[in-house]
DNA sequence: TAAATATCTATACATATGTTCATTTGAACA
DNA sequence: TGTTCAAATGAACATATGTATAGATATTTA
């Protein structure tokens, strides 16, 4: 582990190269934008619940809206930003528009998350 | 997968078990909340250069400050917010707090989020 | 074609959020 | 004790965000 200080203007640290590290390990700004608007997206807890009944689940946007108690508006612009973001994707049918999971790293995000919440509390 | 729509104000479903395997993935409002606070503390480009440069680096308020480019108040602030979820942990030397990453949840939730961004476009 | 149903979209508004500025706390040192 | 430095805190402000409402599209069916 690198230890980090400051003293007055000037980066000090008790090991060589440091400059160098932790430069490195700096999120530039066009990359940091886009990953927390990804994180944006599961920061609302009615995104949320779409997302994790949506987990093995495809559903329609009546459907969803009637098993999380919010309205078909409301989900239908939060499964808008999802999509914008592929988080889920959509496929017609008829009148019906089905909403699924793009692919496996929504499932491991919620996952990780809850594991995180779970041994917080120990 | 599971294919599910709404006709009028009944719920019915090409399978058998609807009801209950849709009930059953429902997040119940708590953990909604607790797991969509979590998300919003990754949310924010300036808490997520902060998870970034303490990957790897235990380093003090004032050298976050510096390597990111923001103020010694709003890194503070901020800091304060990740270490209540615990995601961030303080270390006091002297005049220095000393801070770093709690656990392996944090570097994880930022992989994952990362590929997804890198494979989204393909 | 008209009506009915499912979904989307635009606008408006209330709330939540991040930063700045000013001040305070805590620790070292003279 | 008083000064200096690091970090925390509180209040105020501007911006961002989610939802409700009303209306617009799209598709099926009579």
């Amino acid at each position: 582990m690198m230890v980090t200080k400051m003293t007055g203007d000037h980066c000090i640290c008790e090991s060589e190269g440091f400059d160098e590290r932790i430069k490195a390990s700096i999120l530039d700004d066009d990359t940091a934008m886009d990953l927390s608007d990804l994180f944006k997206l599961f920061g609302d807890s009615t995104r949320l619940r779409i997302l994790w009944v949506l987990k093995g689940n495809e559903m329609c946007v009546d459907a969803i809206s009637t098993a999380i108690g919010v309205s078909v508006s409301a989900v239908s612009h939060q499964l808008k930003a999802l999509k914008g973001a592929n988080l889920v994707r959509s496929r017609r049918d008829g009148k019906w528009i089905y909403y699924s999971l793009c692919d496996e790293h929504v499932e491991s995000l919620l996952a990780i998350a809850m594991e995180h919440l779970t041994e917080e509390d120990r």
